[in-house]
RNA sequence: GCGUCUGUAGCUCAACGGAUAGAGCACCUGACUUCGGAUCAGGCGGUUGGGGGUUCGAGUCCCUCCAGGCGCACCA
C-alpha cells in the first residue's frame, strides 16, 4: 500500500461522509495528504484531513476525525485507526497488506516512481547557456547538473520536456572572442576588454593548425575565418564536456541563426500586435513596465541595432510557438534582476506569466578545501572548469553534490569530502547500497535460489519486522517524492531520499538474515527478505538514473 | 536607495503550514567464526539572527529590524 493508494481511499471516505450528510459537500473536492509520521506510535501514516474540514463543516476536528476513523477502519488492508492530538487521524495496516508492495514495485521495474502529473505538457527547459567564448566554469556545472535532473524528473512525471541550451553567438562579444585568439595567433598583446584565459593559446594553436593560409588573408577576412573556426571549437568543446558529465540537450539553439531566419522580425510584429511597443528618442521600446517591470526595455536602439533583450524576446516567443505550453529558465544569481523582465515579455507576448514561464534562480557555489577557496585551474584565471572538477571527483560525485542541496542557497562544497570514497560521502553510501543489494541477488542465485518464480511463495505477512515494515513504507514513498520533485523542481529531494532509504536498507540488512545460512535450507522468510532486496534495488536504481548518476553493480 | 536570495547543532546542510526541528562530518561508547564493515547501534550537541503578527498549529506565511550574497545599461 503506498500512500497514494491510501489517499484515495479515504477520499472515498470522505464522499461516503457527504453522502451520510455528516460533512459539507465541499469535503469531496479535497485533496487528501496522507504522510508518515515521525514517530511509529503516530500509524504507519497519518493524515490532517479532520483539520483541514473542521472549520467549514462547523464542527470540532475531533469530531470529524471521530467519523472519518469508523469509515477508515474499515478499508481493506488497514488494521486501526485513531483520533491524536488536535485531531491527527492515525493509521495502522495490516504487515502483510504493507509488504504486498514489494511484488509490485518489482512488476513495475523501471516505471515504479513514475506519473502522469504532468501529462499533456510540454515543458521547455532552458539551462546553463554559456557564452561559447570560454569553457564552462563551476557555476554552468551546478545547472548542468541540477538542470538534467529537472528534466528527467519532470519526464518521469508525465511532461513532454524540452532540453535547451541558447547559445549566444552573435553580438560584440564574439568579435572580441575572435580579436583575443587572432592577437594571440599574431603574438601581439590581447586587447584589454579581450579574453585573457589561458585557454585562449589553446583555441589559437587548434585555429591556426586548421587554418594555414591565415596570415595570407586580408584583415576582415582573418578576423571573420578565426571567429568562425574559434567558434567551431570552442561550442564542440563545451557540447563534449557537457556529453562527459552525462547531460543532454535536444537542442542546440543559436541566437545567430534566429536572427537570420527572421525571428526577431516576428517576435517585434507579435508584440506591436498586443500593443505594447513605443517609438521613443529614435529606439523601439517594449513597455515591460505595463507588467510589473521596473523599468520599460530597449529593442531597436537608436542606431538601429537590436538589442540582447529583443533576442530575450523573439527566442521566448519562439519556444512558445514550437509548441512549449511552459518555459522554464535556470539562470544563475547574476541574473535574478532578468525576472521581472522575462516575465513581462510572456505578459507583453499575450501569454499568463503564471503560467507559461518560470524562472529559477541558482545562487553561487564555492569549493572550499582547509577553509581556502579552491581554485583548481588556471587556464581560467579563477574559475574552476567542469572538465577539472570532473577529471579530479568524477561524474558521479560531481553531479550528486550539486543536486543534493536546493539551487536557491548558496553553497559551500568541501573538496575532500567529495573526493573521499568513503561512507563520508553520500553519493556512495547510495551507490553501496544498490552495489550491496547486487551481490546479495548474484550469492542467492549461486545458491540456485529461484525467489522469484521457485516452488515457495512470496508470504508477505512474514515481513512484519521493524526494519522490514520501515524499508517497505520507505519505498511506498517514492512516487511521492518523485511527484514532489517534479512539481517543485526541486530534484535534490530525491537524492535526499534515497540517503534515508540507503539507511532503511542497511539497518533492514544488519538485523534481517536475508539468504540462508550455510547448513539451512531456504525457507518462505528468505523469499519473502529476497523480494524486499530486489524491490529496494528497484528504486535505488530509478532514482539514481532521474538523478543522472550510476548504480553500479559492483564497486 | 530599490529589488532579490540567504541566516537552523562546532562545520556543511534537511524539513511542499503539522505532532518531541532532523541527517552527515567532527568528538565519545559499543557491535562481526556465516549474506559486501564503503555497514550498524548508542551518546554529546538547538532561544531555527532579534522583535511583533496571522491560526487549531509557524523554521516555514505577513510586517519590521540586524547581518551577508547577488543585481539594478539604447552592454552582451
Amino acid at each position: 500500500m503506498t500512500p497514494e493508494q491510501l489517499s484515495a481511499e479515504i477520499a472515498q471516505c470522505l464522499k461516503a461522509a457527504v453522502a451520510a450528510q455528516v460533512l459539507p459537500s465541499m469535503a469531496a473536492e479535497v485533496e487528501v495528504v496522507v504522510e508518515r509520521p515521525r514517530s511509529r506510535e503516530h500509524g504507519d501514516w497519518a493524515t490532517n484531513i479532520a483539520m483541514v474540514l473542521a472549520k467549514p463543516a462547523g464542527l470540532s476536528p475531533r469530531d470529524v476525525a471521530a467519523d472519518l476513523v469508523l469509515r477508515i477502519e474499515k478499508l481493506a488492508g488497514v488494521k486501526s485507526a485513531n483520533v491524536a492530538g488536535p485531531g491527527f487521524i492515525n493509521i495502522f495496516i495490516d504487515p502483510a497488506a504493507t509488504a504486498q508492495l514489494a511484488v509490485q514495485i518489482i512488476a513495475k521495474n523501471n516505471t515504479y516512481g513514475t506519473s502522469n502529473l504532468l501529462n499533456g505538457q510540454t515543458i521547455n527547459v532552458e539551462f546553463i547557456s554559456a557564452n561559447p567564448t570560454g569553457p564552462l566554469h563551476l557555476g554552468h556545472t551546478r545547472w548542468a547538473a541540477v538542470g538534467d535532473a529537472i528534466g528527467r524528473v519532470l519526464a518521469a512525471a508525465g511532461a513532454n520536456v524540452v532540453r535547451e541550451f541558447y547559445i549566444n553567438d552573435r553580438g560584440v562579444q564574439m568579435q572580441k572572442f575572435a580579436q583575443s585568439i587572432l592577437a594571440t595567433i599574431k603574438n601581439e598583446p590581447i586587447p584589454e576588454d579581450g579574453y585573457q584565459g589561458d585557454y585562449i593559446a589553446d583555441l589559437a594553436a587548434q585555429v591556426q593548425i586548421s587554418l594555414p593560409n591565415l596570415l595570407d588573408m586580408n584583415d576582415a577576412d582573418q578576423l571573420d575565418a578565426v571567429l568562425t573556426q574559434g567558434y567551431a571549437v570552442q561550442l564542440k568543446q563545451q557540447q563534449d564536456s557537457l556529453l562527459s558529465f552525462n547531460t543532454k540537450f535536444d537542442i542546440w539553439y543559436s541566437e545567430l541563426a534566429m536572427h537570420e531566419a527572421g525571428k526577431v522580425v516576428h517576435a517585434l510584429k507579435v508584440l506591436e500586435q498586443q500593443g505594447h511597443i513605443d517609438n521613443r528618442d529614435g529606439a523601439v521600446w517594449l513597455r515591460t513596465t505595463d507588467f510589473g517591470d521596473d523599468k520599460d526595455r530597449v529593442l531597436v536602439k537608436s542606431d538601429g541595432e537590436y538589442t540582447y533583450f529583443a533576442s530575450d524576446c523573439a527566442y521566448y516567443i519562439d519556444k512558445r510557438e514550437r509548441g512549449s505550453s511552459k518555459c522554464i529558465y535556470l539562470l544563475g544569481a547574476d541574473h535574478h534582476g532578468y525576472v521581472n523582465r522575462l516575465r513581462a515579455v510572456a505578459a507583453c507576448a499575450g501569454d499568463n506569466p503564471d503560467e507559461n514561464i518560470e524562472v529559477l534562480i541558482g545562487q553561487l557555489v564555492k569549493i572550499m578545501r582547509n577553509g581556502e577557496e579552491v581554485k583548481l585551474s588556471k587556464r581560467a584565471g579563477d574559475l574552476i572548469l567542469l572538465t577539472d572538477l570532473v577529471e579530479a571527483v568524477g561524474v558521479d560525485a560531481v553531479r550528486y553534490s550539486l543536486i543534493r542541496y536546493p539551487v536557491d542557497t548558496p553553497l559551500l562544497l568541501d573538496f575532500d569530502l567529495m573526493t573521499s570514497r568513503t561512507n563520508e560521502n553520500p553519493v556512495y553510501y547510495v551507490q553501496y547500497a544498490h552495489a550491496r543489494i547486487n551481490a546479495l541477488l548474484n550469492t542467492a542465485a549461486e545458491l540456485g535460489i529461484n525467489w522469484e518464480h521457485g516452488e515457495l511463495a512470496f508470504v508477505p505477512q512474514l515481513l512484519a519486522g521493524p526494519a522490514e515494515q520501515d524499508l517497505l513504507a520507505q519505498l511506498a514513498q517514492f512516487p511521492a517524492v518523485v511527484a514532489t520533485s517534479a512539481e517543485l523542481r526541486e530534484p535534490h529531494r530525491i537524492a535526499r531520499y534515497l540517503e534515508d532509504l540507503a539507511t532503511g536498507y542497511h539497518r533492514f540488512y544488519d538485523s534481517c538474515r536475508v539468504l540462508p545460512a550455510a547448513d539451512q535450507a531456504v525457507s518462505e522468510l528468505n523469499i519473502a527478505r529476497l523480494h524486499v532486496c530486489r524491490a529496494t534495488q528497484v528504486v535505488i536504481y530509478n532514482g539514481l538514473q532521474l538523478l543522472g548518476v550510476a548504480a553500479p553493480e559492483r564497486m
